[in-house]
DNA sequence: ATCAAATAGTCAATCGATTGCTCAAACAAA
DNA sequence: TTTGTTTGAGCAATCGATTGACTATTTGAT
């Protein structure tokens, strides 16, 4: 019940304004308002918390920033909005960071030409503190940009040599596709990677593979595409198009799992009695006709664990590589089930 | 060719560091590279200019825009970046905001509190020019601060009357929805609106109902829910449970057509044979099982042009509401057919 | 009563860039 | 030669907040 009673203006006002309306120096302002190693009189603190509260004084965060050498925002590089792979991430990168007090510059770069370009906007002019990049930065442009970077970097469900990373245990999730569908009683499995080939889908495969060899199966088939329902779409269409389809299919990201899940329907073939798929889990997966059986990911932690991780080396601490430690789970829904007879 | 020779370290050259090294007064360099109104002799310019380029100079943006006032920076605050109808939005807008050489501070506001919050930060620490309003203010406390808001804001999506919209011709949604399925022979029609209901799915609702009126239809059934795939999967089981089925359905949203389909799966009724669906497009509308039959509208030309509107108000233009004349589109795919004899 | 120390603040520089005003030198006109 | 005008560029204030150095007034100890 202190304040509230009049509902004030917006902040316009400044330390100046509360300076002169209780009679102090704007540096005894400050200092009272900002804890600010200073004695003062009980008396002069009351007024002149009282009056900025009344006025509902907020800094300048330009004027603050540029004094105190810190933006107080966050930047955050990603290829691709409407993907709600990244939606997620960005989601739990802005709560993070919110907690943390920084706002979420953010720049969706759509090729690495606007990608440099959005990079200097955010570090040249020097608007962030630090910069989650969750996109391939491949260009040598880029990887120069980056290299050289002012301002401390993250790269989250990408590892690069260039910096340090946030990212889950792919190669788990692989492990987990391959245990489900090996258990289901599949033994000619394929997997649906990308095009180029992501960091993530790499190690995806590995662990599908890996579990798959540790099985005795024999060689799995692979193929590729973009990133996408489309991609997934077209590249399901390639498998079924083989001389001995595979039975169980392990789609490296959800979109693609999304898009293959269409094309077996096209080609009349029937999830899961003629053919079991398994990818990674959203929201959207719950859809699909039919739900998809998935492998959650702890995206939007992982987001929030760069952020974290940014907010650390911004203060000095070293870097390092996380891998978040919540391991993939399988959500069991109604994409897979026993192999055809 | 006159740059580039060999990359430069970033940014991190002040205006000071280049007139030092050329010689000159600060507010020299500033001049010349800001074309601001001084007269200087060529080989002194093309010193600065040199220089500047070699060092690779950007202004320092909280410096700069200290003094003159402006961030350069835009806000948006919408409810759910993993709903692609917004990240469409924010697409556009983000596109625009490049163009127009803006950066785009984004806050995702999961309720009215976190709003109010993350309102402040953005708006009273004065970190951007203008405001883009993706979310229904409807709180008091929200409603007061927007009022008073010392930025320009619009809202995108939304009508409302505390400050200017851009929208698109959601009547003309409705009608088109109608039209389509009234031409393929539907007579018992039903629409799938929101709950707390949007000025969207009400003015969409409006079109549909007067055409369906039009064509002398008895009145529809509307059923409504939260906005997202669950709450159209709930929706149309609860029209599916009425004593006398709808053969056609609206769903005014992507996301509750989305819902909408599963949910006629899980009921075992078959699309479009027993039911016909139409509702508004989106990339996710193309995978599922049928694809939907959808209406295109254009959401990144909504967000692009809130920019422009922005933009305009900034530089002290008189504000308007916008309505994007592009007409929405009907994509035919297979979710419609003919009504079940 | 005297000196030291704590108390309560103020002063002024600073962050980096912008901009109105001033001013010296060069040049032209008278 | 004197006066007036241009050209070329520097000076200093400013945006709003922060912070180390410093001062003036009290208080306390001896």
């Amino acid at each position: 019940m202190t304040q509230k009673l009049r509902s004030t203006p917006p902040g316009r006002a400044t330390l100046k304004d509360i300076a002169r309306a209780v009679g102090v120096d704007v540096s005894t302002v400050s200092k009272v308002l900002n804890d600010g190693g200073i004695s003062v009189r009980e008396q002069t603190r009351k007024a002149i918390v009282d009056e900025a509260n009344r006025v509902n004084y907020r800094p300048h965060a330009l004027a603050r920033n540029l004094r105190i050498q810190r933006t107080g925002a966050l930047g955050i590089l990603l290829p691709d909005l409407t993907n709600p792979i990244y939606a997620a991430t960005v989601r739990g990168a802005m709560r993070q960071a919110e907690e943390a007090g920084y706002v979420m510059l953010v720049a969706e770069v759509a090729d690495e030409r606007t990608s440099a370009a959005a990079y200097l906007r955010l570090v040249s002019e020097r608007r962030i503190d630090g910069l989650i990049i969750a996109v391939t930065a491949q260009s040598k442009e880029m990887i120069d940009a980056i290299k050289s970077s002012p301002v401390p970097h993250v790269f989250v469900n990408r590892r690069s040599k260039i910096g340090r990373s946030v990212t889950v245990d792919d190669q788990a999730s692989g492990r987990l596709a391959a245990k489900t569908l090996i258990e289901a009683g599949h033994t000619r499995l394929a997997f649906i990677g990308s095009e180029p080939e992501l960091d993530t889908s790499q190690r995806r495969r590995a662990g599908f593979v890996e579990t798959c060899k540790a099985a005795g199966l024999p060689p799995i088939k692979t193929v590729v595409g973009p990133v996408s329902r489309r991609g997934g779409f077209d590249a399901l269409h390639r498998l079924l198009s083989e001389p001995v389809r595979p039975t169980g299919v392990f789609a490296f990201n959800m979109l693609v799992g999304i898009g293959a899940v269409a094309a077996a329907r096209v080609r009349g073939v029937r999830i899961p009695e003629d053919l079991s798929i398994v990818t990674l889990d959203g929201e959207d997966a719950i859809f699909t006709a039919p739900p998809l059986t998935a492998i959650a990911t702890p995206l939007s932690e992982m987001g929030a664990r760069a952020v974290v991780e940014l907010d650390a080396m911004i203060h000095g601490r070293e870097p390092q590589d996380v891998v978040i430690d919540i391991p993939p789970q399988l959500i069991v829904r109604e994409s897979v089930g026993p192999p055809p007879a």
